[in-house]
DNA sequence: CTGAAAGCGCTAACAC
DNA sequence: GTGTTAGCGCTTTCAG
């Protein structure tokens, strides 16, 4: 096999204590043997075995993270946040994908810790606080991120979603559209962030002597905005809604393609807002208006975390709020005048 | 810390071997013994470590895969291939982006081999040799996927490029489009992937007594669609061209993008052809016609190669061929009547 | 400054 | 069947 920390000893003529103190800098070497063992290295091309460091120093220098589906460009991009954040403190990243099952998230939990890693990044879809229950009792840092629960007393990161529903609300009114369709998902909303979003849409619109109106899909995927449009062109007939804002960006993007294809034009017809600021939100046309979830942000700030436990401190707070943005982009008309 | 095998010996009343070989069913354990050491592994929670284990019989389990950026949706597929295979064999995933660095590559190759990563697979989208000259000097099993650049005596997996290229031009031929004009990537040709690609679609259009019409833009990317549509919008003019086949499905929206912004409909005008059928190409409106190069098999057939190699089999092929398809959707109109 | 030695948690001969 | 023991490659006391 590769050469070994005894190979460089033997070549430099010192003993293995000197080599690990080089290699580490641990201890002061004097400056002949530093030499010695420096070119030993460098004739036997050694690279310390990092398992078997690890075993000893009981760091694995390892972060787990299990996602939904690494396909999502959203979760795609957090893991970029992690990995880059991960990378600059020598953290590498093992990767699991759960496919929204349950009974995976909790078994990858048990595989990592085996592994040693030091920490633990959930990026989940779907409602359970076994995960969260489960991953505790390793006592090992983790941070759990869900774009669509609300899973209380669980380390996260998040946005102001209230904030931002509201900040949409008057945008549109501030670009003539009064009569508002806000378009949910149709779950235990006490679960969901939609709670939250629904409130501050509502608030909102309420403030301004609006009637709040909103209708619940079931669903959240580009598919469900499509299948349901039918439905939504419904409400937005029968309340002469001029703007829909939908509680995701799959969900506009899915309803814009059921209004393209049934030859009703956006924004020309009728606005459409999103959530999420996915990465085709840009480049699809008309391009979407829409909340920005900073995604990079959310997982660097989920990984500053992680290592911030893994010194020693103790973060204060369970869940960091980001600050949240509106992208205006061409899918909304001025209707003002 | 969490107990260690001597830890349940000693609650189990019976050695560490006796432990060790109930957790590997390696050798016969009288019923008795099995039975107080599944119970004491019961009581303690007792979940044995992966890095000590990895130090002893030199497998990690783990395979390390480069990628240029996961946020880049073929990307993703590819690794999801790559995953979902490697579970099947208790094989973990290690993921370092590189984000086009040379430099960052190398040394990730290196780091991966610290980690004792049984194997390799890279997604690059650079030209280098250097990677694959680096990578056969550890002698781990690799995989190098790169969609744009030809680097050979490389183990890799792809589709028959020439084939493709071909197919789409039969396909058009036979809807009435006979001028068309293929956007390539302005590389010097004979490194890329567009040699095969140029030289399907030149063979096809003359064997049919047709012109090839072949544009080089500076890019492979939306905004390099987007930003030499004038370019095309001329080149297409001056031919009485009726359809573009684009070398990338990128290039393709970008391009798709700039004629729409330029009041130019697709297909009703120009029909256009794209090249990957990465995610976008079906949620986008209108629809993209493409071939598919199957991503998601790409990576699993490279981690079967990779699998097949770390049990000892010699893989025949240094390059193995997936079969190619065209899918047909909206963004090319039938002239032929 | 340097080497000898213990040991991280586990597997795999090797005896019994 | 079962226990003892020798490492895997490395870090880290502890003497000197």
């Amino acid at each position: 096999m590769s050469a070994t920390i005894k190979d460089v000893a033997k070549l430099a003529e010192v003993s293995i204590s000197t080599v690990s103190r080089v290699i580490n800098d641990s201890k002061p070497v004097s400056p002949e043997a530093r030499r010695r063992v420096l070119k030993a290295i460098d004739d036997l091309g050694y690279k310390p075995n990092e398992i078997a460091r690890s075993l000893v120093t009981k760091k694995s220098n390892l972060i787990g993270i299990i996602v939904d589906d690494i396909g999502n460009s959203y979760v795609a991009q957090i893991v970029r946040g992690i990995e880059e954040i991960g990378r600059m403190y020598k953290y590498d990243i093992v990767l699991c994908s759960s496919y929204g099952s349950e009974e995976a998230e909790l078994r990858f939990i048990q595989l990592l810790m085996q592994k040693q890693v030091e920490g633990i990044i959930i990026v989940s879809e779907i409602e359970t606080t076994k995960i969260a229950d489960n991953i505790s009792k390793y006592k090992v840092p983790f941070v759990y991120l869900n774009r669509l629960y609300n899973i209380s007393k669980t380390p996260t990161v998040t946005i102001d979603n209230e904030v931002a529903t509201s900040m949409v609300v008057d945008y549109l009114n501030k670009l003539g559209h009064n009569n508002l369709l806000y378009v949910t998902w149709n779950k235990n909303i006490d679960l969901t962030i939609e709670k939250y979003k629904v409130q501050g849409y509502t608030d909102a619109v309420l403030s301004k002597d609006g009637f709040p109106l909103v209708s619940g899909i079931d669903g959240y995927k580009i598919d469900d905005g499509y299948n349901n449009g039918e439905k939504i062109l419904d409400a937005i007939q029968k309340n002469n809604v001029t703007a829909v804002f939908c509680c995701q960006d799959e969900i506009a993007i899915g309803l814009i393609n059921y209004l393209y294809d049934n030859g009703i034009k956006v924004p020309e017809d009728i606005s459409v807002v999103g959530y999420g600021d996915i990465s085709i939100a840009s480049i699809y046309r008309p391009k979407l208006t829409t909340v920005k979830e900073p995604y990079y942000d959310i997982g660097a700030v989920a990984m500053r975390r992680i290592l911030k436990e893994i010194n020693g401190e103790i973060p204060d707070e369970r869940t960091l709020k980001l600050p949240v943005q509106l992208i205006k982009r061409e899918s909304v008309k001025d209707i003002s005048k």
